[in-house]
DNA sequence: AACGTCGGTGCACAGGTGTTTACTGGGTGA
DNA sequence: TCACCCAGTAAACACCTGTGCACCGACGTT
């Protein structure tokens, strides 16, 4: 007999499949909120997630790739907006503070998916690790090409740099930003420590763009 | 019938006990070079260390208050070396070339001290994430006391500096040193991937040195 | 209307887990 | 020398784990 998941609503298959699909990354992502990955067991996320432990491998062949899933979903729409944001900026203090703010935003609303990535972008599961390695060094890319071909002005000088140089730049630049996410979930309940967090690490971004502006290769 | 761990030679009893729990620790270092702190079993860790899982609680009262430890021992040796390197420097390129060097130095050394505290660092448990961020917290402390009552002529500028935006600079030299060591952990058997990696940071470090010396309020 | 597909079920298995309990026997201080 | 201490032992406890298997029944196709 199969479990409704929401309500009696009649779905496709395919549908239904993505429902509990879905239901299980929430489950995991909820679960996730106090524990690694690797302590994740299997039969805790079908409990959760209101299916029978067997079914967990019609949708992924193990925990591990359970991870994978989450990570896309998870720094696949921050890179996405962090992305849209930058359309039109023109100075580097608006790029910065636009960035921080889609940053602060994105962890606001989904603060357990960054909680999990900040766990396991170092943590025991090596596939998820290759996972999110590809997500960020992907959004340092996309920031160099936006740098470079893109029309903010203020960043003009970067077109004259060699492109390692740069790459080395927006490494650091999105390095840092995620390291703030990081430090941005142990204070997410105390508003004061939130400001203040968010105003050191903007004064370290525009540390890290000044040095930018007086780099002699 | 007590177990010998290293020969019949006769101990202390205090002695004896040390040496077990400096096993417990060894084998845990080692069974966490490919697993998070939060999935490691105490009886796996009993085995390794050759005691009975029993044995265990006359030591730690669990595997959190063993992870606390291990930060201490792996921690507390780095960030001592990285300040008696420092005494004597004048120069800020000096500084950062001993830095950078005292760091592969010791993740060569302890390879998988630094895989430990890379991984537990936003990991799963609580306490070891608490422990580890005093050790890095104290790391920049100690590093900005250094270079504002220190001898380091090039970093002059900064007694006249606020103490806040002094720690600002020191937590972003010392956040990015401890990302440069995780990251080195992925590529600490391809020498030409270390070297490039060390360049690379050395630069980044450059990067946000020559961003203070230009450093507006 | 008949039939194959396949997401979900229920049960079983062997093995691992943390923790408690009563114990042993050698180092140690009186 | 004798009695205490206490690190380490052995066995048992109840519980949780991943995975295999046969099965069911609604959906979708022909």
């Amino acid at each position: 007999m199969h479990r409704c998941l929401l309500g009696d609503v009649s779905h496709s298959r395919s549908a239904r499949k993505e429902l509990t699909r879905q239901a299980l990354l929430d489950a995991a992502v909820r679960l996730l909120a106090d524990q690694g990955l690797s302590s994740l067991s299997l039969r805790e996320v079908t409990r959760a997630a209101g299916i029978v432990p067997a079914a967990f491998y019609r949708h992924f062949a193990d925990i591990g790739q359970l991870g994978v899933a989450l990570v896309e979903q998870s720094l696949g729409g921050t890179r996405d907006a962090e992305r849209m944001v930058r359309i039109g900026l023109t100075g580097s203090d608006e790029l910065i503070e636009q960035s921080m703010a889609v940053l602060f935003e994105e962890v606001r609303r989904h603060p357990e998916r960054h909680r999990f990535v900040a766990r396991e972008r170092y943590g025991g599961v090596a596939v998820v690790r290759r996972a999110i390695e590809e997500q960020l060094r992907r959004g340092a890319d996309e920031l160099a090409a936006d740098l470079v071909s893109g029309g903010l002005d203020a960043a003009a000088y970067l077109r004259e740099w060699p492109a390692e140089d740069v790459r080395m730049a927006t490494t650091l630049f999105v390095d840092h930003m995620w390291q703030t996410a990081a430090a941005l979930l142990d204070v997410v309940d105390d508003p004061r420590a939130m400001a203040a967090l968010r105003e050191r690490a903007t004064r370290q971004l525009r540390l890290i763009v000044a040095g930018c502006e007086h780099w002699r290769g």
